[in-house]
DNA sequence: AAAAAAC
């Protein structure tokens, strides 16, 4: 075997991995048949989208969403309808046209529920909890775009928050893909750099990050008097983070009361849960059990190095698998991020850096790059952790694990679903590789398995032929998918 | 001991 192999640490001798690893190993072949079984029902799916042209495409495991309505909602004896059809609930011609040119042929799980409760009149508050990967962004732009008045469209009258720059880029970009036969649609993306000073907005539709749009509104810049929705994306984001929280309350506080609040995400920890209920209070809300919340297209595997060097060896011995799809590396700090690009481009690797530090054309320019594919191997922070959709990302490699926290004390399970979740979009395969290399990190990743109740493969690097082998078959797999899967983002980078 | 988000 070759030097890296023998520098790995071999299974017997892995820290701290007695219960866990050991009953990862006796797993293995039931988790191996498992991911085959996962990935085969995709394709099915796949193929039977295409020859009957009637399903979505989408991959979804069983899974039920606990639609729990609000007390008035109850009292009107509104029986819960959940859409199957787009044409079931009420959207306009353009609208429709928009979703079928963009091969929504059909409401995916959380669209079909989540449409009609957030178009019901009178307007009621939601919290809709689905899936990485499921379409909740198709979903909040179609009621957007259902609820805005184009008669005016240089009034405010919807805004969606994001948490970071690049996700409110691409929530701008499919407003703009779904609402293509719309006119005139006008959307601003409010983010540091993107709107004139002191110029008065003028589009119906708004996406941005808090601060900016915080700044704006309180520059009279922005008109918020006849604003109908906000949105906030990654909701239990936006509320708990430290900063963004405040500048998300002060937003709302500043809109007319009869706004209607969305919120959505794939993860609403209970912590942040009763106070997302106060920021939308009656909330209509959609609920997935823990069990429900990984994506089963997503073959999650770790590997095993002795220690923090290796984890550098390992990327590279991984680097042909990463370019042929596309991959993204998540770590801890911009630093490593900067450092572990120089040295991998100076071994030879074409590999791009995106992290909040640079300026926001860059950061544009970085990732409008990785999305049209010219860079394939992406290495950043949490900055791209949440919503970024990219469909030809086959894999997602922790390099550090997740963890939270000033003491780095406790793994962040939220976080690594939403880095996960970076691959296996809309019905698509994929693999995620995190690295471990000592017992703290063992016990993060084996207390993040725990908390989804999911095993993970291990990649044996002594045998990196047949590593490297499983790694290829889901990736192929992703590959073959891409020409059916429909994906607004792409669409939208295209138009 | 981090990242992100405003000027």
């Amino acid at each position: 075997m070759s030097d890296l192999a023998s520098r790995i640490t071999k299974p017997d001798e892995a820290p701290k991995k007695v219960d866990w690893a050991e009953s990862v190993e006796a797993d293995e072949n039931k988790q191996q048949a498992e991911a085959e079984a996962a990935a085969g029902a995709a394709e099915t799916q796949v193929d039977g989208a295409v020859e009957e042209l009637g399903g979505s495409g989408l991959h979804e495991p069983e899974w039920d969403v606990e639609v729990s309505l609000s007390e008035l909602q109850a009292n009107e004896a509104t029986p819960f309808h959940s859409a199957t059809q787009w044409q079931d609930m009420g959207l306009s011609e353009d609208l429709l046209k928009g979703l079928l040119a963009l091969k929504f042929l059909k409401p995916s799980k959380v669209q079909g529920k989540s449409l009609p409760l957030m178009l019901s009149d009178p307007p009621r508050n939601m919290m809709a909890q689905s899936q990485s990967g499921t379409g909740k962004t198709a979903a909040f732009v179609t009621a957007i775009l259902s609820r805005v008045d184009f008669t005016k469209p240089d009034q405010p009258q919807a805004l969606a928050l994001a948490p970071s720059r690049e996700l409110a880029r691409q929530i701008e970009g499919v407003v703009n893909a779904i609402g293509r036969f719309i006119e005139p649609l006008k959307v601003a993306a409010a983010i540091p750099g993107a709107l004139p000073r002191d110029q008065p907005v003028r589009s119906a539709v708004i996406v941005g990050t808090p601060g900016t749009v915080q700044d704006v509104i309180k520059r009279r810049q922005l008109d918020v008097s006849q604003l109908k929705v906000l949105v906030l994306d990654e909701a239990d984001n936006m509320l708990d983070q430290q900063g963004m929280g405040d500048q998300c309350l002060r937003v709302k506080n500043m809109l007319p009361k009869s706004v209607q609040i969305l919120l959505f995400s794939a993860t609403f920890p209970d912590k942040v849960g009763s106070y997302a209920m106060k920021f939308a209070p009656n909330a209509h809300s959609l609920k997935l059990q823990r069990s429900e919340l990984t994506v089963k297209g997503i073959s999650q595997m770790f590997i095993d190095c002795a220690d923090d060097n290796i984890k550098y060896d390992v990327l590279c011995k991984l680097y042909g698998l990463m370019t042929i799809g596309q991959s993204v590396i998540f770590v801890k700090t911009r630093e490593s991020a900067n450092e572990i690009q120089r040295r991998m481009v100076a071994d030879g690797h074409k590999v791009s850096a995106l992290h909040a530090a640079f300026d926001g054309n860059e950061r544009d320019e970085l990732l409008s790059k990785f999305r049209q594919g010219e860079n394939k191997v992406l290495i950043t922070t949490n900055v791209l952790a949440r919503g970024i959709d990219v469909s030809t990302v086959s894999m997602v490699i922790n390099y550090d694990i997740p963890m939270k926290g000033r003491g780095d004390s406790e793994p962040d399970a939220e976080t690594y679903l939403h880095r996960i979740g970076r691959t296996g979009r809309f019905g698509r395969v994929g693999v995620s590789i995190s690295f471990v290399y000592d017992k703290k990190s063992y016990d993060a990743l084996l207390g993040i398995a725990n908390t989804y109740g999911i095993d993970l493969v291990r990649l044996d690097t002594d045998d990196w032929d047949e590593a490297e082998e499983r790694v290829k078959e889901v990736i192929k797999k992703n590959r073959a998918q891409a020409a059916y899967a429909p994906s607004a983002t792409d669409n939208a980078k295209a138009s």
